[in-house]
DNA sequence: AGAAACATGTAATCGGTTACATGATTAT
DNA sequence: ATAATCATGTAACCGATTACATGTTTCT
């Protein structure tokens, strides 16, 4: 998904200005799933106005810089249907994480085990925050993506709760034993 | 992750050709997390090369063009073994079909069922693929990554067949009670 | 006083994808 | 014949990340 089709989708859901939109990919559902940074994001609007995919206007704040908000146009909000019917390749799961632990056998131990406990505390942190969101005023759409998410990060932490110590114990058992030693 | 650690990883494996490592981005454990191309592992190779960490032989062999194999040298060995203790941030779900199915409701009810039934058979088709991969011979990395997969999908397999009906019912519900006429 | 949030943008850089360029052999 | 596999590489392009540049207000 490239970063004007991002910026679509939020201007779907109401208008907004490019900070907001940047807002936007940090809580709630669309945090989890896709990222934009104001680099990308500004430069996408730009675009989207030359292509009349949106509107633009500009508000003066008491006490705070002005903000240019961005509407969809009908052109835009087709351009976005459009990208919605395009069918887009199935998504990897593409993980830094299950690289390195391709690799468990060539780690310490120690390691090893700060990498999985890390991996498993950020995956709870996110649980329990997600957890907290109220989706009750959300429609089926959203909802539908936090629990797909919720069901995800479950399952990523059960498999590693009940496979961590199968890693361990090659990893342990690959150690010289000299550490009794010590 | 970038594609010199990537390719770095794949020798850490075993002595591989460009063309050799692009291939175990094609299948297996590897190919589900992550992927490169020609375009991007013959350049990391030469930096590689230029940094010290690997070494190539020329190959020639009868029949087939030229190959050249790379090896790990000891700083390579190294460079990767440090790139594993580094840590990485954490894996986002980063997903085109989730970002779509944010805006399920905006999507015709054909379509969005069709977008479900693609993503599932796609999930299905590489449960069986996997179902059929032997992990006897591979180590306990591999076998822990090649397990993860398999949980993924499962999970996401069934929260989808448990959930898309909710989906497509209130899809159903927003559009058009005229089809009856039809 | 200093940091953080609000607000917009540009420029340099970096790296990945895609297409191009070449060429032999093997299988259909 | 033609496509596919084996094999290596370069060049153009595109877009994302990062840093830079600017300026106010509010909170600590």
């Amino acid at each position: 998904m490239d970063t004007k089709t991002l910026c679509l989708g939020v201007l779907a859901h109401g208008d907004a200005s490019g900070y907001e939109i940047k807002k936007a990919f940090e809580d709630e559902a669309l945090g989890h799933i896709q990222d934009a940074g104001f680099g990308s994001i500004y430069p996408a609007l730009s675009r989207l106005l030359k292509a009349g995919h949106v509107t633009v206007t500009a508000e003066t704040q008491a006490g705070k810089p002005d903000k240019k908000v961005y509407s969809l146009t009908p052109a835009g909000r087709l351009a976005f249907l459009d990208a919605l019917a395009t069918p887009s390749k199935f998504d990897q799961l593409r993980s830094d994480f299950l690289f390195k632990m391709l690799f468990a056998e060539l780690m310490p131990a120690r390691q090893l085990e700060a990498a999985l406990d890390a991996h498993v505390a950020e995956i709870r942190g996110r649980l329990e925050r997600m957890a907290g969101d109220d989706c009750g005023h959300v429609g089926v759409g959203p909802q539908f993506v936090h629990g797909f998410g919720l069901a995800m990060y479950r399952a990523a932490d059960a498999y590693i709760e009940e496979h961590k110590y199968e890693l361990l114990r090659a990893a342990l058992m690959s150690e010289q034993p000299a550490e009794a030693a010590e």
